[in-house]
DNA sequence: CATATTACTTGTATTTCGCAAGTAAGAAAT
DNA sequence: ATTTCTTACTTGCGAAATACAAGTAATATG
């Protein structure tokens, strides 16, 4: 099993501490499974289609809950099953999200995704209130489905307009 | 000597492409010092305070160019020395490592410069086209220096207006 | 010309990762 | 009630990436 050795980097410099916290090749994925698909449980993380290994996300997720970026819950409804949710601190990684998106879509013209997503540049303020929402009501409707699916922006402007 | 082999694991998100470009410990480290420290040679990275080995730093830097991020260019002063310097691609990271910069500022009580970097948040706009400003100009003025100095922010918002 | 500096490369030990398989606890099916 | 399935992991091992130390080639400096 890794230890949490991580040979210590400690700079001092925000950036440097973020990425201490969530600057490996997974983390921020399953963030992003968390605050844009919706994702809860282990079996989803892993069915996510990058193809985590069990160990690896096993480890992951301790070491994000450890940095207080997502906390568990076991599911009432299933006694296996543990839900995993975004804490505040978590929550907050929302805008960082949002603009590597905009920037993954920006440089990769991979898919007809990109160009939808590329507007989300206009409407960052609405798309952040919006995740937030989800995240309070502990709506798990993704904004962002899988991939090839669409985006379901137009309810999510309908739903939030109607929230203010 | 690290091969590019990098277990492929396109899924076609752009979040996950860009991480596939940059999701490393370090490469967003030395975006970092390019962007807001007006870093230009292998040397200063390395003595960034962050420790990374030189190995790694020349195999990321490499990485970083294919894919468009930054470019070479010999010195002309100094014959043996390379300028890094980010392409518009690289620059259009500077949302992202605004954010994180947030984040980690936000999150991490490590250090007086996060109360000022804390107040970046009410003028995101103006500290872009700063950084923008700066790398068009060729303008290698840390916006943050290495740490424990004093942000110049001030100078840089004077700047701003006058060049506007 | 001797020494220093810069940008690397090379070699090796250590760490982390990916993959396959296994396991424990709870749920569902017969 | 017992077998089977599902979920959330853990274990072991080979492969890959990383850190650390040292070395090198091309300039530059004194």
């Amino acid at each position: 099993m890794p230890e949490k050795s991580k040979t210590k980097r400690r700079s001092g410099c925000p950036v440097s501490s973020s990425l201490e916290q969530f600057g490996d090749r997974w983390s921020l994925l399953i963030i992003r499974d968390m605050m844009v698909r919706g994702y809860r449980t282990f079996k989803e993380f892993q069915e996510s289609g990058e193809g985590i290994s069990s160990n690896i996300l096993a480890d992951r997720l301790k070491t994000l809950e450890a940095a207080g970026i997502l906390m568990t819950e076991p599911a009432e409804t299933d006694g296996r099953r543990m839900n995993y949710r975004l804490t505040e601190k978590g929550m907050d990684l929302a805008p960082v999200m949002l603009e590597l998106l905009i920037w993954g879509a920006k440089h990769e013209t991979s898919g007809p995704q990109c160009v939808l997503i590329a507007q989300m540049e206009n409407c960052r303020q609405e798309i952040l209130l919006e995740t937030r929402r989800r995240w309070l009501m502990r709506d798990s409707t993704p904004l962002i489905p899988k991939f090839d699916d669409t985006l379901n922006l137009q309810a999510a402007r309908g739903k939030a307009r109607r929230k203010q």
